[in-house]
DNA sequence: AAAACAGTGCCAAAATTTGTCACCTTTTGT
DNA sequence: ACAAAAGGTGACAAATTTTGGCACTGTTTT
């Protein structure tokens, strides 16, 4: 964990306990008791007024006025909020998701002008379905750092995408498909991909993937473009996030 | 030299110089080409948007536009993001839902310290439960503007509210409750009051619920508190996004 | 007096950052 | 056609920074 981080937890933290000790902080960051003071001299080097009372019932304060903060969501958080909020209003048109779309489409307009039409142009890749009942997902975490950029990548460059497949039967096999789309049939995600061999689209449950790579010289047939300009929409940019 | 204080430099050399190239850039900075190129990337990472031409009489410039732009979000529609998310999160483990909630934990960081544990006690409030199939939600949408701020002004003021309610059977009555929680059960909500008269909770479904407004004189007996120190905790402020 | 706090200095282990080198591709000038 | 100048990647070892552990000091409460 980057020390940044945790200062951050220590803050977030401090904010919210309102009074705690070192040895506390040092469990719940998961970090040693050293470190703890460490960060809060950094801290207070930075500005942030924390109080300290030694001695038995003693412990830290953070005072609320010493504020200044100016959060920083990465573009793939801000993705991963788009997606949230598309899906939910997907689900069931769910209250205050007008209010949300709003805040994202302020969010989404704050990116820089050229990388939004690679944006939506991503999320209508998306397509969301009806809800259906829930599922075992427990692998479907794995999904965040393995699968996605893999995707993306065959996405943005036009050419086929191999992965293992294991199918209910459980049966593995090594599939190649021109990625065409990812379907949302909540909680299940699917990828639809065209077949070449077969003349057809397919569709595999994203927690039936496994190893996805790009097979750079194969490049689409049948092709649903998303991206213009072949940038890449998200990996490249932060957000900041402050009081105004 | 840390890396933040180089990569200020090389921002600075790059808006100086309008175009630069990296070996020019690593004997300014004084450091290696290797880590120059590194520190482009990270700059990219952050936002930064630096053209680069190969070959012989090219080099870098950085876009002049990807500097400050900011939008607004209203703490509604922060409130709001974080109810969807939330959701989504209860409605059987999306992927990117980490993401999306590291991204709404620094959202929520940036609140006014004050504003924080009110905002926390709010959500409180809400109680997610499992995926039902899809109903229909027709007339959901209302909620945004009518419902949410009359139930958090009777739950603030711990007052009753009163509204009318349209039953299963199509009965329209007029209710009076103790508002005490809001009940998300994918796609439908509730409101959860305590009836004073029947000494008992209540479920509303809040498509169901129409004209609500607080009684000022009547207060909670059984009060599940949400707010401390009597602030609302939404509905003051705003929250800016923009690309640092 | 004991327990529960904050805080400091030191050192070795762990982790991260940096530099070097080899190598690749693209573009332009001769 | 070829060489030079530009950007870019991967691997690996060296350099540097961060971290954890320990021994220690000082204060306040019980």
């Amino acid at each position: 964990m980057s020390s940044r981080i945790r200062q951050d937890a220590i803050v977030r933290s401090l904010r919210r306990n309102g009074t705690t000790t070192i040895n506390a902080l040092a469990d719940e960051v998961g970090t040693s008791r050293r470190t703890i003071l460490r960060d809060l001299s950094a801290l207070r080097g930075e500005g942030y007024v924390i109080h300290s009372d030694v001695g038995r019932g003693g412990g830290l304060q953070l005072d609320p006025r010493s504020m200044q903060t100016t959060a920083k969501l990465s573009v793939p958080e801000v993705f991963a909020l788009l997606i949230s909020v598309a899906a939910m209003r997907a689900a069931g048109n769910l209250p205050f998701s007008e209010l949300a779309d709003a805040g994202l489409a302020k969010i989404e307009k704050s990116l820089p002008p050229e990388k939004i039409k690679n944006l939506r142009a991503f999320l209508e890749c998306l397509h969301i379905g009806q809800l259906s009942p829930l599922q075992d997902l427990s692998n479907m975490g794995q999904m965040d750092r393995d699968l996605l950029p893999t995707f993306e990548a065959a996405f943005l460059q036009r050419v086929f995408l191999r992965f293992a497949y294991r199918d209910g039967k459980g049966r593995e096999t090594t599939r190649e498909v021109e990625p065409q789309a990812m379907l949302i049939l909540p909680p299940l995600w699917y990828l639809v991909g065209w077949d070449p061999a077969r003349e057809d689209f397919r569709h595999f449950r994203m927690d039936r993937i496994s190893a996805p790579e790009v097979v750079p010289d194969k490049s689409f047939r049948r092709r649903h473009v998303p991206f213009e300009d072949d940038v890449c929409p998200y990996s490249e940019l932060q957000v900041g996030v402050g009081i105004n």
